[in-house]
RNA sequence: GUGGGCGUAGCUCAGUUGGCAGAGCGCUAGGUUGUGGUCCUAGAUGCCGGGGGUUCAAGUCCCCUCGCUCACCCCA
């Protein structure tokens, strides 16, 4: 055992790695059927990004972040979430300035320092949708069914939506007061007591049994709701319905990122161990203003690819035996003078858009076919010195045995035309 | 940060009251001097995670340490 990948981090090894290729890009197609543009941002920020953007009493800020000064005296972070740059470029190149909403996703790697277990890592993937700069439930709902439909098509059946609102400006204060004076009456541990007075809301997600059961009686913001935000939320849960997109109320759902407002929302798995969240999001109106820019109400959402890999893992989804980047054809050199011809008859197929493979290393005869078979290739194409004498190779059927004398100047054609290319 | 479980071949794992380091899969070669999948044969690969201790003798018992993993916490 020399070096390994550090902890809380891992390898993604074939084939599992051309899997999440795969679900990258079934996450990210619905969103770009709908408009979005794709965006990519630093993976390191300045610091103070995300501890005004994410929010100082969160624990990714207050404990998880990987953060680091360069060799220039500034304060560096790796990235622990993609919203929070995604709206500092839309501020920093005045995208707000033109078509609103402002419509966006990226995927790409995130970090958290934390203790890793089953669908946790330090080195993450998501992959995330954003839209600024319009209030409007219909943009709420729009994400969501989005989402929604990334999981669908990747055949995931046991995706749950769990929906929230926490209300806004006007209405969350008088809650938040309300929720803190119950708390407080409440026998809890002192991290929890803290909590209180910093982020009262998270005490609510508690999953600990005896902290649920004290909290039994708490009051919650579907209570406590102004008239606008009712409506609102009345109008999103609409739409999904319209849409066919099943969801259920969770009052207690509250995020761990201080940005929330209003929508609030969570795609669980029960296959992931532990973790339970394949993806989630919400509408963060005030953002923008605490990065300092104006006013600009939008609404968002992240997708954990790792995880939504394990849910699919956990609903067998996943093709064990499926074989690493297989080939179409497969060259079998015999000898020296063979090798030579048999690398440009590879280079010609793959010019003329077949997938090939050859055997390398100088194998024998017996060896090389065995490659031929597990690479996966419809067509072995052999090639030794008395075929050279006669200008042919031998073509082979790997699946039905059948093995054809082709002229060396229509080994090319002949594939393509059998591989109706 | 806290707690549980586990570290033996590339992988999955056996290893008895302490007594020569093992199996299956995979890999390489041969059976078939130019043909894969099935079958047969042979071969290679180990600081038994690391260090210390007990013992005639430690993969096995004791101590320390490192790593992995699951869970708390937290979150995608």
């Amino acid at each position: 055992m020399t070096l390994q990948a550090p902890k809380g981090t891992f390898d993604w090894l074939p084939p599992r790695s051309e899997q999440a290729l795969a679900v990258r890009e079934a996450l990210a197609a619905p969103v770009r059927r709908a408009g979005y543009g794709y965006i990519e941002t630093p993976v390191f920020e300045d610091t103070a990004l995300f501890v005004r953007g994410v929010g100082e009493s969160t624990d990714i800020v207050s404990k998880e972040m990987y953060t680091f000064e360069d060799k220039g005296g500034r304060s560096i972070t790796l990235r622990p979430e993609g919203t929070a740059s995604v709206v500092r470029a839309v501020l920093q190149h005045g995208l707000h300035g033109g078509r609103l909403p402002v419509k966006l996703w990226y995927s790409g790697s995130q970090f958290r320092y934390e203790r890793a277990q089953k669908g946790r890592y330090r080195h993450f993937w998501q992959v995330g949708a954003e839209a600024l700069g319009a209030e409007d439930p219909a943009l709420d709902a729009e994400l969501i069914v989005l989402a929604a439909d990334g999981y669908a098509d990747l055949g995931l059946t046991g995706v749950r939506l769990l929906l929230n609102t926490l209300g806004d400006r006007e209405c969350r204060p008088a809650y938040r007061a309300a929720l803190q004076d119950f708390l407080r009456g409440l026998d809890l541990d002192e991290p929890t007591r803290a909590r209180i007075e910093i982020n009262p809301l998270r005490v609510l997600d508690d999953k600990r049994p005896e902290v649920r059961a004290r909290l039994a009686g708490a009051p919650l913001v579907v209570d406590h709701l102004c008239q606008a935000c009712k409506t609102y939320h009345e109008e999103v849960r609409a739409l999904l319905t319209a849409s066919g997109v099943a969801y259920t109320d969770d009052p207690r759902l509250v995020r761990g990122l201080d940005y929330y407002t209003r929508t609030t929302f969570e795609f669980v798995h029960d296959g992931l161990g532990a973790q339970s969240a394949v993806g989630g999001g919400g509408r963060y109106d005030g953002l923008s203003e605490m990065l300092g820019g104006p006013p600009l109400p939008s609404v968002g959402w992240a997708l954990g690819v790792d995880r939504t890999i394990l849910a699919m893992e956990a609903e067998g989804l996943l093709d064990a035996e499926a074989a690493v980047s297989p080939v179409q054809v497969y060259g079998v050199p015999l000898g020296e003078e063979a090798r030579r011809r048999m690398f440009s008859l590879v280079t010609e197929m793959r010019r003329a858009g077949l997938d090939a493979d050859m055997a390398f290393g100088g194998k024998g005869v017996k060896a090389a076919m065995k490659g031929a078979d597990r690479s996966g290739a419809v067509y072995a194409v052999i090639l030794g010195e008395r075929d050279i004498a006669a200008g042919s190779a031998q073509v082979k059927d790997l699946a039905s045995g059948d093995q054809a004398t082709v002229p060396l100047a229509e080994i090319v054609t002949t594939l393509k035309e059998r591989l109706n290319k």
